[in-house]
DNA sequence: TTATAACGTGTTACAATATAACAAGAGGTA
DNA sequence: TACCTCTTGTTATATTGTAACACGTTATAA
């Protein structure tokens, strides 16, 4: 599943159920609790490709009858975000399910300035010359992210 | 002046005047007005080679004798971003001057996770990375934001 | 099995970050 | 001068994010 693919045409309904498939899988692998908002929480996310609020999760969890206190939503996102099943979107405030999640990635969000699409690359040249720029100033890398922000393909036409 | 050496011991008085005689430089020639506040925000993020929070800002605005209220400092700094004489730090929800104002550079913010401390790096290569991987999407970049955490070279010692 | 500890959920209350909208002043320009 | 634009100050409010506690559930272990 290639990263290109969130910003053109396809079977959205198998690249979700992969993921969620996935996420199961790890959760049974590593022993944590994929419990019923935590799964909610990334079904809803992986609806479409766009990151959504926490407040807009959180709406979304309180219709399916979990708690409507913005907390339910933090601790699911945190949860997801966590262990690598959601990333959160610094520009937008806002998180967006991980496309990758098997693949040890350093991902490069591509954000559509028109209508707010998120698309998730793994680039690993990006993440090479990173290192490289942080070694030459004797920094040690903990964590990387790279936002783009720009125009999808279908706004770009 | 280097990058790097925001994390290494230097003439920071000088550091700051360089960026300062820059601002005005940059102001003269392209009709901008670097009023006061403005002019004073820049210097107050200036004072050490970390971000800022807009009230951290507003703060020390206030104690000048400009307005205590929220929209002064983020209309101050928003100038500054704008016209690239600042950099919003999106994992800190703070600003930090920019530190290489002549140059049309991709910025890498280096945020050591101990310290704070922000450095900014000019990566050439990255952006060479980044530009690469969009276009494989087949995405038009606007602008880029990356952003590293990790240890500073004092605090790793 | 029961005791216990760790974790998860719901809730209240609040903190931190950010913006909309309007009035008034400062600075140019015809 | 009259006019326009930009800038500043202010009020009020929106948005995003957490601390802390009560209670339930699950796992562990005697």
């Amino acid at each position: 599943m290639p990263s290109q693919i969130a910003f053109h045409s396809h079977d959205h309904a198998c690249c979700k159920g992969d993921v969620l498939d996935h996420a199961d899988q790890c959760a049974r692998d590593n022993g944590l609790r994929l419990t019923p908002v935590r799964r909610r929480a990334l079904e809803i996310l992986l609806e479409n490709h766009r990151a959504m609020g926490a407040y807009d999760v959180l709406e979304r969890l309180a219709q399916d009858g979990f708690g409507d206190q913005p907390p339910v939503a933090y601790r699911a996102l945190d949860f997801l975000v966590q262990h690598g099943l959601a990333h959160k979107i610094r520009r937008l405030n806002a998180y967006a399910a991980c496309m990758h999640p098997q693949t040890d990635h350093t991902p490069v969000f591509m954000i559509c300035s028109t209508c707010d699409a998120v698309a998730e690359a793994v680039a690993q040249d990006v993440r090479a010359a990173i290192t490289q720029a942080a070694t030459a100033a004797q920094f040690a890398v903990e964590r990387v992210n790279v936002e783009v922000l720009g125009l999808c393909p279908r706004c770009a036409a």
